[in-house]
DNA sequence: TTGTAAGCGTTATCAT
DNA sequence: ATGATAACGCTTACAA
C-alpha cells in the first residue's frame, strides 16, 4: 500500500507540515486572480480568461487584466487546474546510475523535450528496487500524468509495481512489458551481431564478452547477439569467454585484471558499455601490457563522451538518444492520448556503429 | 512577465487539454477519499485522519478505513493539500551541464537529499539563459516552495529574476547573492592557492592556468587563488601563462594544441576543472609529447570518476558534494523555516586535494 | 472519537 | 463579451 507514513517522518516536511497546521499564522499569502479581478475592476473569470489564449475577451478587458496583474505581480497558480481536469501535465521521470554519462546526457535530453512538449519533470532518483515502491507513491499522490524511466526493468515484480499504478510507463531498453507500459530499446541483438563481425574481419581469434549485470536486459541481449555472431564467423562458441561486470570502469579493470592471473589472453573484446571498455583498455595495458588496437581490439557500446577521449579512441555504439527520446515522447503522446485502456507498445531503434582506432589497426 | 501563452502552445499541452476541455468526457476517474469513506462507512474526515499520522482515530476505524482504501486502491492526493496549505513540498532543481559527470554526481545526491526530506523535484534543465526565464515561470506556476540551482550564477539579470521570485533559492558556486538567495561554494580560491603551493613543491617554473568559462565565477575564484599562489612562490604574475577554455575536454585540449603552436612549454598546470584537465594531458602527449607526470604536472578540479581513470590518474580537488549538499539541505530548511523575510547566506565548503600519480613525480 | 461544513484558486458552464 | 456559480478532493475548525 501507500507509504504515506514514512513520508511524513521526513524532516523538512514534517517542519512545514507544524508551521502551518492552522491558517492563522499563514504565511504571505500568494496573489490570486481575485485579487487581480478586484484590482482590475472585472470578475475572476474575466482573469481566468485573459490568461487562456483562445478564449472570448475583448481586447481593452484583456489589456486592464494584464496591467492589473502585472502591477500585483500575479502568477497563475496551476494547482486547482490538477483538480479540475486530473491531468498535472507533470511526468514522472525514475532514474539512477547517472554516474554513467550515458544516463546523464539521456536524461538532459528527456528533460528538455519533455519541456518542449509543456510537460514538467517530477524527478525520482532510484538507488535500488527496494526504494522504487515508496518513491512509485508519492510520484503517484502527486497525480503525475505518466512516468518515464531509463531503469533496466529486469524484475518481474517492478513491471507489476508499474502495471497496477494504471498509468501510461514508458521505459528504455527494457525487456518486460505489460499494460501500461511502453518501451523504447536500442537494437542490441543487431548490435552484437555487427560487433563480431567487425571484430572477425580484424582477425578475431580469442574473443571476449564483457557482460554487465545479470540483471540487465539490454545487457543480456547484446551478449546474445555477439554469441551468435561469433559462431556465425566459425568460431566455435566454446571459445568464446564471457566475464561478469557490474558496469562501472573499475569492474571492467578487475575483469581483465583476473584474465591475466588465470592466463587467459583475448585478442578481441566486446563490452556491455563503455566505461567497462575503458577500464578494460587501461587493465590490459597495466596488467597485461597489451595495447589496444595493436593487440587486442575493443568495442563498447553507448559512445559516451569519454569513448571520443584521446586516451581511449574507442569503437562504440551509440544509442541515437536523441531518436529514442523522439519515440518515447511519441508514445507517451499516444499513451496521454489515448482513452480507451492501456497501451503498450514497443519500439527498437537502430545503434550506429562509430568505427575508432580501438579497432583500427589490422594485425 | 508570465509566458503561460507559450506553454499553451506545446503540442502535447494542448492535445491534452483539448480532450478534456468539457466534463463529460472525463477519464476514469481515480478513486477518491469519498469513495473509500462510503465503502468503509465512515466520514471523509476518517479517511483523512487515518492517513494523517497523530490524528485522533480509533484503531478500529483506521483498520476499517485501510481496509477499505487498499480494496478500492485508493492513493491519497496531495494536489488539494497543496492549495489548503500554500505548499507544495516540490522544490524546482534548475540544471544544466550534465555531460560534465561532476554535475550529474552532484544532481544524483541533491535528489537523494532532497528525497529523504520529503521534498519532490521538479527537475528544469536549461540550456541557456533564454530559457530560464520561461523556465521559472512554470515552475512557479506549480507553485513550488524553493528553488535550488547548480547553474553558476554569473549574470546579474538572473539574480534578478530569482529575487524577484520571492521564493528561496539556494545556488551552488554562485558568487552574486540577493534578497532570498543562499549559496554554497567551494574554497575555490583557497584550493587555488593550494594548488599553487604544490605545483611549486614540485618544481614549477612555468606555471599555466587553464581558466573556465569566463562567465563562471568559481572558476574566476579559482584563478585568482592560483595566480596569487604562484606569486608566493616567487614566480613573477608575468610569468604565469593564462588560457582560456570552456570547460570541456575539447577546450582543454585545443588550449594545449594552440599552445604548442605558440612554443609555450608549461611544466606545471591547474586546470579550472577535471574534463579540461584530461584534455590537456592527451594534448601534451599527443601534440608536445610531453608525459605526465615526468615532463609536467597538472591539477584539475572536481575529482569526476574520470581523474581516477589509470590513464589520467589526476591529481584534483573533491568539492565534497555530500557536504555541500547537507550545506544546502540545511539553507534551504532555513529559509523554509523562517517567516521574517527573505534569508541570504553563504556557506563556505573546503575542497579536499586528491592527490594521484600527475602530480606525484620528482623531476 | 467522530461527523459536518467551509475553504483552498482556478476553470467550465450557464445565464445575461 | 461578461459575470455568477459550481465543482475539483482534500484538510481542518468546530460541534456533537
Amino acid at each position: 500500500m501507500c507509504d504515506i507514513a514514512a513520508w511524513h517522518d521526513c524532516t523538512v516536511a514534517v517542519r512545514l507540515r507544524a508551521k502551518h497546521a492552522t491558517w492563522e499564522n499563514a504565511i504571505i499569502r500568494a496573489v490570486t486572480s481575485i485579487d487581480v479581478a478586484r484590482a482590475a475592476g472585472v470578475s475572476q473569470s474575466a482573469v481566468s480568461r485573459a490568461f487562456s489564449p483562445g478564449s472570448s475577451i475583448s481586447a481593452r478587458t484583456k489589456q486592464k487584466v494584464l496591467a492589473a496583474a502585472a502591477s500585483l505581480g500575479y502568477r497563475p497558480n496551476r494547482i486547482p487546474a490538477i483538480m479540475l481536469s486530473g491531468r498535472s501535465f507533470m511526468v514522472g521521470v525514475v532514474i539512477g546510475g547517472l554516474e554513467n554519462p550515458f544516463y546523464a546526457t539521456a536524461l538532459e535530453r528527456l528533460a528538455t523535450a519533455l519541456r518542449e512538449s509543456g510537460l514538467q519533470v517530477l524527478l525520482m532518483h532510484v538507488d535500488d528496487a527496494l526504494t522504487l515502491d515508496s518513491a512509485l507513491d508519492r510520484l503517484v499522490s502527486y497525480r503525475i500524468d505518466a512516468i518515464v524511466t531509463s531503469l533496466a526493468i529486469g524484475s518481474k515484480a517492478v513491471v507489476q509495481a508499474l502495471s497496477q499504478l494504471r498509468l501510461p510507463v514508458v521505459c528504455f531498453n527494457s525487456s518486460h512489458v505489460g499494460p501500461w507500459i511502453s518501451t523504447v530499446n536500442s537494437n542490441n541483438h543487431g548490435a552484437g551481431l555487427v560487433a563480431a563481425r567487425l571484430l572477425g574481419r580484424h582477425g578475431m581469434q580469442r574473443p571476449l564478452w564483457l557482460a554487465g549485470p545479470s540483471r540487465n536486459s539490454a545487457s543480456r541481449a547484446r551478449g546474445r547477439g555477439f554469441c551468435q555472431g561469433v559462431r556465425d564467423t566459425g568460431i566455435p562458441s566454446a571459445r568464446l569467454v564471457r566475464v561478469q561486470g557490474n558496469d562501472t570502469y573499475d569492474s571492467g579493470y578487475d575483469a581483465i585484471a583476473r584474465l591475466q592471473k588465470q592466463g587467459i589472453r583475448p585478442d578481441a573484446i566486446f563490452s556491455s558499455n563503455d566505461m567497462m571498455a575503458c577500464g578494460a583498455i587501461d587493465a590490459l595495458r597495466e596488467c597485461m601490457g597489451l595495447h589496444c588496437p595493436h593487440d587486442v581490439a575493443i568495442m563498447g557500446y553507448d559512445n559516451i563522451p569519454q569513448a571520443a577521449w584521446r586516451s581511449y579512441d574507442l569503437t562504440s555504439f551509440d544509442q541515437q538518444t536523441d531518436q529514442m527520446v523522439a519515440r518515447a515522447m511519441q508514445l507517451l503522446d499516444e499513451a496521454l492520448g489515448t482513452q480507451d485502456g492501456p497501451v503498450s507498445r514497443t519500439c527498437i531503434v537502430d545503434a550506429q556503429l562509430i568505427e575508432r582506432g580501438s579497432t583500427r589497426a589490422a594485425r
